[in-house]
This record gives C-alpha cells, structure tokens and sequence, in this order.
DNA sequence: GGGTTATGTTACAGATTTGTTAAATATTTA
DNA sequence: TAAATATTTAACAAATCTGTAACATAACCC
C-alpha cells in the first residue's frame, strides 16, 4: 500500500486516530487541522485521497470540497466527507459539494477503510491492490516479489520503493525532486543525482536482454514507467 | 485456512466490511449483491460456506436459501443468514429454510467468525484443520508438535507461535513490528531486534542440511515463510 | 561542428541492516 | 529454593545497500 492519504481535521484525537490507524496500514499521511492550510498543502504536495472534516474552524469543509473541485490538477483526487452526526447527512448531501463518500462520525475505522479502499481501487487501481501490474511487470506487495516475464527479480529496498512509486501512474513522468520527496521523504538530504543512479540500478535489475528499457527519460524532466 | 466463502449482500458497506475482515482471516471471499446472480456463481464456483442477506433486492434469502438446499450439488454447504434486527428471529426460524445458522445485524465479527469456523470444522474439517501445513513443514495444533519430513522437530514456545503466526500466509512478508504484536502481544516493551534472535533459533530448529532454509529475509522489511 | 548541459555508469567508502553468539534476566519446573 | 528453560539484550561480524564523486556518453543549441 503506497497511497498517500490528507487528512483536514481539526478535532486533535480523531486526526491522531486517523493518522495512526491509517499509517498502521501502511498508508503515507498528512494532516493540517485548518482548511488554508490544508489547501496550500494539496497542492503542493498532490495526495492520493484526501479526508474532509465538514466543520473547521476557517474554511468549512464544503468550501474546500468546491475549491478543490474546480481546480482541474486536483480535482480527481476522491474526497471523504466527514460530518459529525447532528449534521444530518441527507442535508449535507444536498450540498453537492462533489464529495466521492460521506462517513458519519462517530464512524467505525474498519468501515472507513474499506471505503477508502474502495475509491482509491478506483481511480489508481495500482496503488491500492496487493498487485501492481504494468505490461509483463508486476509487483506482489504481499511477498515483495517482484518479478518480469515470470521471471523472479531481486531489488534492494530503495529500488523497490522507487519502483512502487513510478508504478502509480505508469508513464507519468516524475522530476528528481518528486522522487527524492516520495521515495527518499522529506528529511533527509540527498543530492538529486542520486536519483540518477538509483534509475540505473532499477533499469539493470529490471532489464531483458534485447528489449526496450521500462524506464524512460525526460531530459531535463525526470523519469517515468513507460517502454 | 483456506476455506472460500461467498457473501451474498446488497449493502455495499456491509459486503465490504466483512470480505475486508474475512480475507484478512485468510479466507477466500467472492461475493454477489443480488440473487440470482449469486446463485449461478456459486453454482460455477462451489464455495466452502455461504453468507446470506435476509433482505435482497430480487430473490430474497429465504428463496435463495430453499433453492440451495434442493440442489444436491449445493445442498451441503452451509448457510448462514443475515437478519436485520426487526426481522424477528422466531419467525425466520419458522420459516425452516434449511440455513444452519443465523446472525442478527449489527452483528460482532468475532461472533460470525466463531460460527463460520465451528460450521466450517462440522462440515470440512480439514479446511480449519488443527493441522497447518506448508510443503514439508507440519504443525499439529492439538499436540503442538512440529515436524518437517516427518521428523520432529522441538520449538520453544515462542518459536512456536512465530511459526504458527508464520505458517497462516506462507510467502507474505511481515515486518518486525507486525510480529511483535501479533507473537508477542500488546505490552510491547521489546526491542524489535529480539524477533531477529528467534527467527534465527527458529531458522536453526527447523534447518535440513543441504536444504534451503524455510524462512526468508527481505532487508529493510520483514521476514515470511518460504523457500 | 564545438561548446554546453544533462544523463549514464562505475567504483568505493561509509552507513545500515541482518546473523549469530554469548551473557544477563526472567520464568517455569521439579 | 535450586535447577532447568526461555527470553531478552548487547555486542560484534558479515552482508548488503547507499550516496557521492569522477568520468563517459549523449542530447541540445548556436
């Protein structure tokens, strides 16, 4: 599970709640207890799914639910409406504020994760199922296997991290940065060439002799999975 | 245990909360939201035992259930049917569906999952069997006596729970942490290197000269049981 | 072409992770 | 309570991975 999850939540316990259930499944989360924030944050850090509380203290959650909506590098990330029971869900519903699923709180984590699941096996299918497959590539995420062809191929730990990441959205291209961001994380500091070299050791653990390369090179870009 | 159960349930939320928990039980779970379709497919794909919704959209259950029981293919599997509270349980029961239990909505999970392994032991008892096995490596639950190529092998306690842990998804990889819970339990004041020093004694108790060790190690992640 | 910049590749030092052993604690058994 | 068993920690060795620098090659631009 690679999917990176926002939470906007400004009722402290619930946020530590989600945030460690949801890390505990192996999720990558970030949070912002107010909605400017949270806004800023998205954008620049785009998340794969992102959970709205309906009150906050600045912003309400149906106004960032429009604002996201209508900016068009977002607005396909699958929004969770979280509404506090008094709030009557058929109401807020009427809003129409282009949320993907509403949950009720007091909710259940497992219902949660299930929903949560679900819309992201819908919109990125690759990073959400146990496999991810591009062309005669695939990724077992419950044995770490991954193999090519059949044939089984062993990766170090930050090789199968990158690949994972690249494999999100295959021929998407990635700048060094992005990577370094994603795959490395945001504390460390490493030069951005050793991406470069970590591609090369990808590329030769992922090659057949005689066959294209899956990873391509955008000069002056990045990388992306594509042959 | 590998036993396939097919859930028949219109309510998506429900559906999904109990193939989420039923696959992470390390069943197989194929489900269908309406009648008739889950009839062809569970006539295609026998299952082990079979969830069944009181309250569906076409066929209702009780028919589902009555029509299950007169195909002798199908008749043996047995059934347990969901009723939502108001349904009163007397009466269903009255109606003598041939279904081999019931559970009323909300239900605990635990308790369906105590039901489905006592029906599923009646009816197949190797299925749930006391007796875990993966290539030459047995484990015999009742004697808790572990053997590879039938000779005997002797394990501490916690080795014995390692593997028993283990052995549940052979090829899965779990991490440290994950082990520690599961094996050790809640009051998690051990270091996590301490897993490593029982992998180890385990590796050493169930080694065959000249054989490739059963236990795998996959750096920065975790360990799984495989060879 | 020739200069410039970006990328590919390799080798190596240093860092990290894991395997293993032994000794220190803790727990159970007799 | 003493002895036997188990468990945990600590320590060091071994294996593996990582980041950087240096140089090679390729792509771009005038």
């Amino acid at each position: 599970m690679n999917a990176h999850i926002f939470v906007v939540e400004d009722e402290k316990p619930i946020q530590e709640l989600l945030q460690y259930n949801l890390e505990k499944e192996g999720f990558k989360v970030s949070s912002s207890a107010n909605g400017e924030e949270a806004l800023e944050t998205i954008k620049e850090k785009v998340p794969d799914l992102i959970l709205l509380d309906w009150m906050l203290p600045d912003l309400s959650g149906i106004k960032i639910c429009r604002y996201l909506k209508q900016d068009k590098t977002v607005k396909n990330i699958p929004v969770i409406m979280l509404t506090a029971k008094g709030e009557e869900e058929d109401k807020i519903k009427g809003f129409n504020t282009g949320a993907e699923d509403y949950m009720t709180k007091p909710f259940s984590f497992p219902e949660l994760l299930v929903r949560i699941k679900s819309l992201l096996k819908r919109v990125k299918p690759n990073i959400v199922s146990d496999e991810a497959i591009y062309l005669d590539l695939k990724i077992d995420r419950v044995s770490m296997k991954v193999s090519r062809k059949e044939k089984e191929i062993n990766l170090g730990p930050k090789e199968y991290k990158l690949l994972n990441f690249l494999i999100k959205q295959p021929k998407r291209v990635y700048s060094r940065d992005q990577l370094l961001e994603q795959v490395w994380g945001d504390d460390i500091n490493v030069e951005s060439r050793t991406v470069d070299v970590h591609i090369t050791r990808l590329r030769q653990a992922i090659n057949i002799d005689g066959v294209k390369p899956l990873i391509r090179t955008v000069r002056s870009a990045g990388y992306s999975l594509e042959n």
